[in-house]
DNA sequence: GTCGTCTGGCTTTAGACAGCATGTC
DNA sequence: CTAAAGCCAGACGAC
């Protein structure tokens, strides 16, 4: 049976033939549980290749993890898997962080099971014997292994699973790069690799008004703008087709937008009313309202940006707006590439340099990064080509561009496991799971990296050691006669994920508090792990937050380490968070921050997920029980955005922090009051609409009155400036 | 003296995963 | 280490 699985997906999808990576995979024995390494093109099929070893194994009883980088994807597949699996009667489910979910129970029901790395990475940690259940483990995008931040996860995840069961299919999916063969070899892979595009793919450079392909021919654009970029696109959209623009900056991004909706109004072709449609939706989002009314007036021009600013709401948008031709372009952040697919027929990619914080001077994107940017190219079935065109600035030449990028090979992949951070945190999790117990095992798992493979025993057993060390003397690790065994501290942090460098720093900066534990200093705490992302302070900015600490947070002062530019940024954070759970509205703080929405709700995101965590991890550490509780209400207070009042009100759902303080304020403090208030008195308060009410009643159970003021018809979304 | 314009120096610069609880988009 | 654009202060010039 298990032959035909791929035969009956193809059924299933309607697909006629398959593409020659699939093919490849087919052969190589996908079905048979052999593990490959595929190295293809964006969108040459792979999904299809993973679909069948997912379901090849599930359907011999084996449960199949697919797991990828981000969220966004994850959630793409999980749809697209569903759709196709439940027809083979196969369950389909998902484990993300930001889903309320058991993954226990996920992980029982299910035969096939997406995630993200570090989730997987944290539902091994947390039952290992799961490694024996599984069948197929489809790891996608695995060429971020070279990812400074999260490879080393990729790394240890794998080494965990290859370690523990000698057993179990591991299809990898890779983008193309150079050293495929070694990669292959790592994770005990045949490899398949193909060149092979579904659409066929131009690449050129552009300059002074000429694009110069590759293959000799050139293209002449007329000049209509000042900015190379915004011809391309005009060009482009004078054939009926869209481009995605990608810049290495924000500003950048905005500003090209900018200037690519002053042209005159006839130069770009796109839908006027759907651009009205999503104009509207995106007024109608959350976050500072200058800025939705920036993007619904690109967007009415038939343009728009798109950067990790905006909230995923907005950035998602964007990307329907664009995929049902309400856009003629984009201009957006690397973000885009590495996200959910969305094609173009051109790809203009407007600047190869890019500022590198770590030398402290622009640098030059990798080959591999363009051959990511140019992958968006050429939509499937949709335009007969794709074209990838890189826009040359004035001192580059064509020819220097052709050679360093579109006729290069992209970079090897590196191993970032170098830095002992990523060590520590593998080494705890496979301390406290008990898949290692001394230091002989520790180190044949993780002879199962990719470091090991590229660097050699000597390199991994000094970091190995040097890690070791460190968290014997954090108290997460004893070692006695070379037996190791997690302490219930070390079992505590490795549950919750956080780096283990926390806890150094978490004691440490309790000692400074000296006992008292204050809000806002909770918050400083939280925002000082090494976890947290920190919002960016400006040079011209430190005296202002110093201004706003001595105003807002005296007791921090003393605290604060104002030569560290850390402690400074986490200052600044600190004084954000104190802002949103004072309920200050959020474009207030996007303003007052110099930030983008996107940037609060990323910090809100993360103090939340650190804040519970560290109630965890504050007891098993010494500290008193009470700043667990404090820390537990804390976290309820970033995840909503209120003042302690209000966190009973906020459980009702379509109530927020606006309308809880609007109830709140009209006299219904508790739930109690709420749930006999008549629905005549609930529409009386400013913001609450029937809706609302509906669904403030249904809360309560009371469904027929529910159901009545729901007839009542919707009201508007004030759009009208948009209105035809 | 006041206003407007030019110029040179200084500043700034991408992204985004993780816990817990509960029968799940 | 190989950039480029916004911003601001100060210089300069016209009146």
């Amino acid at each position: 049976m298990s032959a035909k699985v791929a035969e009956r997906l193809m059924q299933i999808l309607g697909y006629k033939e398959l593409y020659p990576p699939q093919r490849a995979a087919i052969e190589a024995g996908v079905e048979d549980g052999r593990s490959l390494l595929v190295s293809s093109p964006t969108a040459s099929g792979k999904t299809f290749i993973a679909m069948v070893a997912l379901a090849s194994a599930a359907l011999k009883g084996a449960k199949s993890f697919y797991t990828a980088p981000l969220r966004s994807i994850a959630t793409e597949k999980y749809r697209e898997f569903r759709e196709a699996l439940t027809k083979l009667n196969l369950k389909v489910g998902i484990s993300i962080g930001d889903l309320n979910v058991n993954d226990e129970i996920i992980v029982n029901r299910n035969d096939v099971i997406i995630t993200t790395y570090e989730k997987l990475d944290s539902i091994i940690r947390n039952s290992p014997s799961i490694i024996d259940k599984m069948g197929s483990l489809v790891v996608d995008e695995i060429h971020y292994v070279d990812d400074e931040k999260r490879g080393p996860i990729i790394e240890t995840l794998l080494s965990k699973v290859l370690y523990r069961s000698r057993g179990v299919q591991v299809v990898a999916l890779s983008a193309t790069v150079s050293n495929v063969d070694e990669i292959a070899n790592w994770i005990g892979a045949k490899l398949v690799k193909c060149n092979w595009r579904p659409v066929p793919l131009s690449e050129g450079v552009y300059k002074d008004g000429v694009i110069h392909f590759s293959d000799g021919s050139k293209r002449k654009v007329e000049e209509v703008s000042a900015n190379p970029s915004i011809n391309l696109v005009v060009d482009e959209s004078r054939q009926g087709g869209q481009t995605l623009v990608f810049v290495q900056s924000r500003r950048r991004a905005v500003q090209l937008a900018k200037m690519a909706a002053r042209l005159p109004r006839n130069l770009l072709k796109f839908n006027q009313g759907k651009a009205r449609e999503y104009a509207a939706k995106i007024l109608a989002t959350e976050g500072p309202r200058l800025l939705r009314e920036e993007i619904a007036e690109l967007i009415m021009s038939g343009v728009s940006y798109h950067h990790a600013g905006l909230s995923n709401e907005q950035r998602t948008l964007i990307e329907d707006a664009f995929r049902d031709g309400a856009l003629a372009a984009i201009f957006a952040t690397p973000t885009l590439a590495a996200g959910v697919n969305l094609p173009a027929r051109r790809v203009v990619i407007a600047e190869v340099e890019r500022y590198d914080e770590s030398y402290g001077v622009p640098r030059d994107i990798k080959v591999f990064e363009y051959k990511q940017f140019a992958g968006r190219a050429g939509r499937p079935g949709l335009d007969p080509y794709g074209e990838a065109i890189i826009v040359a600035s004035r001192p580059r030449s064509v020819r220097e561009l052709m050679e360093e990028y579109i006729k290069a090979k992209p970079e090897r992949l590196e191993s970032r496991l170098y830095g002992v951070r990523g060590v520590r945190h593998s080494a705890l999790g496979a301390v406290a799971s008990g898949i290692a117990n001394d230091f002989g095992s520790l180190l044949e798992l993780h002879r199962k990296t990719l470091y090991y493979v590229q660097r050699g025993e000597e390199k991994l057993s000094q970091i190995l050691r040097i890690s070791l060390d460190d968290l014997v003397a954090w108290g997460l690790v004893e070692e006695t006669n070379g037996k190791l065994k997690a302490t219930h501290l070390g079992y505590v942090v490795s549950r919750t994920y956080l780096d283990p460098a926390s806890v150094p720093k978490l004691v440490k900066l309790a000692k400074r508090f000296n006992g008292k534990f204050t809000t806002e200093g909770l918050i400083y705490i939280i925002s000082s792990m090494p976890d947290m992302n920190l919002l960016p302070v400006r040079s011209s900015e430190s005296e202002k937050i110093m201004d706003m600490a001595v105003d807002r947070v005296p007791t921090l002062i003393d605290i604060v380490d104002w030569d560290d530019p850390d402690s400074v940024a986490a200052l600044k954070t600190t004084l954000a968070l104190l802002d949103w759970i004072e309920e200050v509205p959020d474009d207030k703080i996007a303003e007052t921050y110099d930030v983008g929405p996107g940037d609060v709700a990323s910090i809100i995101d993360t103090a939340k997920w650190i804040a519970s965590s560290l109630a965890e991890v504050a007891p098993a550490a010494g500290l008193p029980e009470e700043v667990s509780e404090k820390l537990r209400l804390l976290s309820k207070r970033i995840e909503e955005g209120v003042k302690p009042e209000l966190l009973q009100l906020v459980e009702i759902p379509g109530v927020g922090r606006v309308r809880a303080r609007r109830l709140y304020n009209a006299g219904f403090k508790t739930l109690e009051s709420l749930a006999t208030a008549s629905p005549q008195e609930l529409l009386r308060i400013p913001g609450i609409g029937p809706a609302t009410v509906a669904s403030i009643l249904e809360f309560f159970g009371r469904k027929e009155e529910a159901a009545s003021i729901k007839g009542r018809g919707h009201e508007g979304v004030g759009l009208d400036r948009f209105a035809a």
